[in-house]
DNA sequence: CCTCACTTTACAAATTCGATACGATCTCTT
DNA sequence: AAGAGATCGTATCGAATTTGTAAAGTGAGG
């Protein structure tokens, strides 16, 4: 759920890393050189940054201290299975240091960490300008803070985390409310109304007649 | 630096995991058992754990959902290299897993990492104008003293160590006070109105409805 | 007995949430 | 195409819940 920097110049490690990242939910980029790098995060957008320390021209680690001041958290990884090494980067600041070879799963565990630990990752969804966060149990639209009630935030994330799905009140109101209603109510439609509203939903959380809604996936 | 726990069953690892942090610079005591090490943590002053993963009666992981409420940072270590182990420990919310062997020096590197993001280091925490010493057990609001009982003062910990994240009332009953708490009770109201009112964090330490509360981080 | 820290009580204020109501829209039959 | 009946959108409102805050109660330690 995270957009990731790979910086590796061997394609066919970047290449693993990268399946490795769509295995566990993220986006990635790739690029090989130090230089590259530093410009790609300075632009921004990047959650997190997996730095190989043996690079062609600027090492890792060179990289790693150009990038003190931007606060990307960094993942060194790297062939070096000398202590030194270790010691060196993650005295630098990095999130971690891991050695290759690794186990896919392991690098992804340790991504989560810190991604959690950064209050991202898999608790963020996002959906256009619409982000939800549960950690700090946030909403914001084009970054500015909008004010949902418990069961409105409830109800965005059962609608962001089933996308493209045709939710009937009933399954919703399982799934929101936590009972199961036999009779009518509006009580759904009323919540609906009110996210539509607040956050600009209205042409993509369609209603489906006499069966539900849906929100209609990002293009 | 730092008072640390090791959690070890087996002497001689022991003595050596002491020797190196003693090596460190860090002060450190000793348990062997699973249930020890909780009662320690219990009774606070530990600004680490070490845990060892296997151990005799209530193993690591245990050991280690049972302090989730606690928010001590624990580093696994373990002699299972085995990736479903370390995946499990760092899904538990360790701060970091070590297998061994390891090496003395890259222990205390990635012992200083921890504390130097938990902000232990150097035992003060910083937000706006507002600075806590936990050494010295101060704070002060733009220089000057505020007095701030110890529920008080644990209760601000714990925020400027969460910032961003909600806290419900429940986890922060068990966080600062220690106990489960099923019934109603407007303790935790209490304190945080007090400390809005002592730091006029009143705009910033938000309530979130039927949720609990978070301290917005800096920007 | 006093003080201090903490908790409970009590009530006012704010917020959430669902009911109701009614017009708009859709669907299907004639 | 028209109309009936069902379904949906949405404004309004009040009850219930939750929170803020003052004030009183509790209990440990001096």
């Amino acid at each position: 759920m995270a957009h990731i920097l790979i910086v590796e110049d061997e394609e066919h490690i970047a290449q693993m890393i990268d399946a490795t990242l769509t295995l566990g939910g993220h986006t990635s980029q790739w690029c090989e050189q130090g230089s590259q790098a530093l410009e790609l995060i300075g632009g921004g957008g990047f959650e997190l940054v997996l730095l190989d320390v043996m690079l062609p021209g600027l090492d890792g680690f060179s990289v790693m201290e150009q990038l003190r001041a931007q606060d990307a958290p960094v993942i060194f990884l790297s062939a070096m299975q000398q202590v030194e090494d270790k010691v060196r980067g993650l005295r630098l600041g990095a999130e971690d240091y891991i050695s290759k070879p690794f186990e896919p799963l392991e690098l992804l565990a340790r991504i989560d960490v810190v991604l959690r630990r950064r209050g991202r990752g898999r608790n963020v969804l996002e959906y256009g300008a619409i982000r939800q966060e549960l950690g700090s149990h946030t909403v914001t639209l084009r970054g500015e803070a909008v004010a949902l009630s418990p069961k409105e935030f409830e109800l965005l994330r059962v609608f962001l985390q089933n996308q493209n799905l045709a939710l009937s009140r009933e399954k919703l109101l399982s799934m929101v409310w936590g009972y199961e209603y036999a009779g009518e109510s509006r009580t759904v439609d009323i919540h609906v109304q009110r996210l539509r509203q607040k956050l600009e939903l209205t042409d993509r959380l369609v209603t489906l007649p006499r069966i539900g809604y849906r929100l209609e996936r990002m293009p």
